[in-house]
DNA sequence: GCGAAGGTTCGGCCGCGGGCGAAGGGTGCG
DNA sequence: CGCACCCTTCGCCCGCGGCCGAACCTTCGC
């Protein structure tokens, strides 16, 4: 009884075009059915069914508005599962299965060539050093967010992952609300792209919230996130030196 | 590319007969095959094949020995992603699913009697007393200790959860490791039973398994534990009585 | 009111994959 | 050496579920 409910959450996500639109709204967006069959490279009416289904099992919310009907996830804690069962997959690449026939293009792919051309790369390049993660910043910066972090002695590590007093005085000082509720704090996540933890939890989320109301940093695109020259006192305060890494966005 | 890997690692745990398996598997012992396809009630040669998708995802390995093949959780992290999507599946129920004919005996379950025999009511008492969560423990003994070590000042979870000086301390005191590693120390694991968190992560597995071999508590059953007499004392220092709890063994 | 746009529901097609039994290995015991 | 045990592999069956297009329903614009 107990343990059907396991195997009847996990088919949920089983499906590749389920995986899809829940990856795609992992960017905490509220996105149409239709956006979402696109996004999946399937019908409209099919798209529609798997939302009812992604609803059912508590994934995702719909927000009816007008003739539109407006698809979220339902829940930070879902995003973090999503994220921890992506995580699973990544580290473990899961190329032995048979039937290869997931790549469609007959062009072999030698050694690693992730990315096909100019503008990809680009875009690849600007996901690597700034993206967010469902509610929080990740990449090469939210890296060196953690970094920072813990060698300004605002983290402690030691005895698990917590705020200093004094990073409680700086985070207070940059606005950012440290509110205890139902979700953890602090957690460690590992990043995809940097295979580094970056912080996640409701800390990195009151940040990312404010970062974005400050104009320290503006979502650009899917789950890039550009950062903006505002940002370069709040972020020294959190001990990462944006001119070290070079990827503050340009006038 | 990326997305289809998250649908393939769901697509893994989204049988019933393998999600079974990894279940049973928490408790953190090795199954031979056999043992496996009669937990899951299926033909020893299915069994087989579900271990061989298992592995091949990660999620176990095999250790061949003899004419026995033992299988085991493959790792730590695993079982958490484990805990993590069971413990979405129970907060869920999952009940507004089509085709309700889980329920095989016809009994109607009026109001809420989830066991139906003494000596099961007696079982079920204790694994709700105390149990273990792959390599911690669990149940009310594992709120409990949660709830003593943050009243004792072992813990604090003021700026995240973490231990304090006097929290490492008295664990060495205790005789147990605290040794940081690539696992995070602490973490929140909600409980099924209890409706309330427990303490997870790489600390409670190493109290757990110093627990078990200085003889506080052992391991009896499937994922039930029993409190020995010797339990009194360290479980006071991290500020648990359990003769309040009322669930030490007799003689 | 009419048409268009966006979603939902329905019926039908079809392939994937879980199920089993039988046959085929290794390994240990007598 | 040969049998017994335990597991793995193979061939086959069948039902579940993802897919689509058609029809319908609601909302907005004119």
């Amino acid at each position: 009884m107990e343990t059907i409910a396991l195997a009847e959450v996990a088919a949920v996500l089983a499906d590749p075009s389920r995986a899809t639109m829940c990856l795609v709204l992992l960017d905490g967006r509220a996105w149409t059915v239709g956006e979402l069959a696109k996004a999946a490279g399937i019908a409209l009416s099919t798209a529609s069914e798997h939302v009812t289904r992604l609803a059912g099992a508590g994934f995702v919310a719909r927000v009816k508005q007008g003739r539109a009907s407006y698809v979220r996830i339902a829940d930070p804690r879902v995003a973090e599962l999503i994220e921890h069962l992506a995580q699973h997959a990544v580290t473990f690449g899961a190329p032995p299965r048979a039937g290869d026939s997931a790549t469609r293009s007959p062009r072999k792919t030698s050694g690693h060539r992730p990315v096909t051309g100019l503008k990809s790369s680009l875009r690849a390049r600007r996901l690597g050093f700034a993206r967010t993660c469902y509610d929080h910043l990740a990449g090469e910066l939210g890296v060196a967010l953690r970094d920072g972090m813990l060698a300004a002695g605002l983290l402690d590590v030691a005895g698990g992952l917590a705020l200093t007093p004094r990073g409680r005085e700086v985070l207070a000082d940059l606005g950012v609300p440290v509110a205890a509720g139902r979700r953890a704090l602090l957690r460690d996540c590992l990043d995809w792209t940097e295979r580094r933890d970056h912080l996640a939890g409701a800390l990195p989320a009151a940040l990312l919230d404010r970062a974005v109301d400050a104009g320290w940093v503006a979502r650009d695109g899917h789950r890039a996130v550009k950062v903006l020259p505002a940002a370069g006192e709040p972020f020294a305060a959190l001990g990462v030196d944006l001119d070290a890494l070079g990827g503050v966005a340009g006038p």
